[in-house]
DNA sequence: GTAAAAAGAATGAACGTTCATTCCGTGGGG
DNA sequence: CCCCACGGAATGAACGTTCATTCTTTTTAC
């Protein structure tokens, strides 16, 4: 039968349950009922609770970077490469809210920590387009010359904090209001 | 005998633990371990752990907002302002990791969620000199013309974003690269 | 082609562990 | 002698994980 359709199904259920109800407000009894199958099954497909919350984070990586990259020219000017993986970042963590959700509970857990000490420290160079477009902001001096992790922060913190806000219904962001924050975010790289 | 002394060496001890391992990492029996008391007496003092929770993240905000506001003189510029509760933020929440780490926690938690939205739709105004802030930038026309919150967003994004890396020793802030950071945050809400 | 047999998938009750909370015996101050 | 703050064992609920069993599909034998 197809072990694929039933693997999927069980990291969907998974990925909605995290994203509504965090990690520890997702047992997998609850995983296993939403996704229509027994508690048992789950462990054909995943080890243990862990590789199903990494490899669902894997997946959700593997979907997300080639939408931000779609349409984008290394061969522009840093301005423009900024507002466009900025507004294309914003874009699909608004249209698809539980992917977002699922991203920052991982990221604020144990494991997203690890994970991002060894992007940083190990070079682990996941983030390719960012990190060779705040590069080339500070060579060709159009961005501060700050520290990379800096520089990142300014960018990603503000369109964060306003994914969030946006869905948990704190703010509605329109095209416009998209344009206008991404920009926001430009003005405080920007030399 | 002090019940006062007690109370705030289980505080001290669940601050700590829950900056350090979380909330679901933080189990009662080892909260009182680390107070050096029984696991009971904490339920001399706390009804239960929701209330021992909120008590904590009460108590950090009464901490917090008076260091903020030494030396800050609402009738200076807009931008000034901007600056000295940047830096007083920033500098407060290096200084003090376990409380920034415990805010953290809180913020991304049910609890965190449901205040907020208490505060932002109810106006409950818990942060007076912000608001204010905001609202005279705004209506002075020195910082951009966006909604509350996300100004909000633009401006606390990326404070948040670098004291998380700084704490996690993903970079190392020293005063210069404090103000730098600050000014960055201001470039992004300034008109 | 069909029936029997083997293999593979799926199940959910049961297990051991961990947790928040309660309960009760103890000991020191009034 | 009494009171009550205290400690920590006891309790029961909830969890992740396991495994004996059932159901489904595939293979084999004739």
């Amino acid at each position: 039968m197809e072990k694929c359709d039933k693997r999927e199904i069980i990291m969907k259920a998974a990925l909605e349950m995290v994203a509504e109800h965090g990690f520890h407000g997702s047992p997998m009894a609850m995983i296993a009922e939403r996704a229509g199958v027994g508690a048992g099954t789950i462990y054909r497909y995943f080890e243990n609770k862990e590789v199903l919350i990494q490899e669902l984070y894997r997946d959700l990586e593997d979907r997300i970077f080639p939408v931000l990259l779609e349409g984008y020219v290394p061969e522009r000017p840093i301005r423009e490469r900024f507002l466009h993986l900025g507004t294309a970042w914003l874009r699909y963590v608004i249209n698809n809210p539980l992917d977002f959700l699922y991203l920052e509970q991982f990221h604020n857990s144990p494991y997203g920590v690890e994970f991002r000490r060894d992007k940083i420290l190990g070079k682990k160079e996941g983030c390719g387009p960012f990190h060779d477009l705040f590069n080339d902001g500070i060579s060709q001096q159009v961005i501060k010359g700050l520290p990379l992790v800096i520089l990142f922060s300014l960018f990603f913190g503000p369109l964060v904090a306003v994914a969030r806000d946006h869905i948990l219904s704190f703010v509605t962001l329109d095209d416009a209001l998209i344009a206008l924050t991404v920009e926001a975010c430009w003005d405080g790289v920007k030399r």
